[in-house]
DNA sequence: GGAAATAGAAACCATATCGGTTACATTAAC
DNA sequence: GTTAATGTAACCGATATGGTTTCTATTTCC
């Protein structure tokens, strides 16, 4: 995993307070801080994924392409996620019986607690995020 | 995260399986599929983390410090991830208050996340992994 | 129609990580 | 003292990553 899931949800944050409101990768990279180039690659995922959409040329920007109360993190994570895994799996090399059973009992005890992790993501939505950033603004300290 | 919590698995589910007898990390390396060195280098940190226990020289190799009962998968996670995080935290680059309640509300959900898949691991032991190995040896497809 | 603003994408580079190998030192049993 | 084993450092090649540059495509505004 790179940092793709915290630019993610950073932009999926930044544009559910835009309420309909194209933001830039120009502004999402410099609230970020990275540059507009690393920004837009993680855009195209979740482009690809439709948490988003993308107007090109002059006033475009992203915005969120469906409600923010229907859009899960754990959404957010599959989208910049590509098909791998968090924990390391057994490599195909193992050699004896033993260890071919050993491996495959690792390899399922790992997606399990993998699941646990997204069943976390999964509970929470980017309204709900939305809801707490903007308590927390209004409510310094 | 790389390869050594399966290496460290697979040396905690090996080591069992001999019962106080020493294995040596050549073995080890032939049956995970790796050279000696790499073996070692996750030996060291199970060492360091009092799970297992090394004898030099001839006749020498590792056993378990302690009884396969006691110890949890979780411990061999920890004893082997240089504490390092699962999910990667947002960059302290952030650039403005709601990019900064943001990023905190991001990070605590993800330290959330992870323990939430620690607890899976913490939840086996390295005698019932052994026992599930077993089972599955005499009793094969 | 032209200028400006914006996204899309490819190419390249510097850096870090990782697994593998080699080499050598250290320890313990026989 | 020979043999078998761990401990460790050094190096190499492959891969991933983030950053930058450059160019193209699109859209709006004048």
């Amino acid at each position: 995993m790179n940092s793709h899931l915290t630019i993610a949800l950073h932009v999926l944050g930044f544009s559910a307070a835009r309420a309909g409101e194209p933001i830039t990768s120009e502004e999402l990279a410099r609230t970020y801080g990275t540059s507009p180039v690393v920004l837009r690659r993680v855009l195209a995922k979740l482009q690809r994924a439709g948490l988003i959409e993308t107007q090109r040329g002059r006033g475009g920007g992203s915005v969120l392409a469906r409600p923010a109360s229907t859009i899960t993190l754990r959404e957010a994570y599959e989208a910049v996620a590509d098909n791998q895994q968090i924990l390391p799996r057994h490599p195909s090399g193992c050699a004896g019986r033993a260890a071919l059973v050993l491996a495959g009992f690792v390899n399922d005890l790992c997606a399990d607690a993998e699941q646990a992790l997204l069943d976390r993501l999964e509970a929470v939505t980017v309204a709900e995020m939305d809801r707490h950033v903007r308590s927390q603004i209004r409510a310094p300290d």
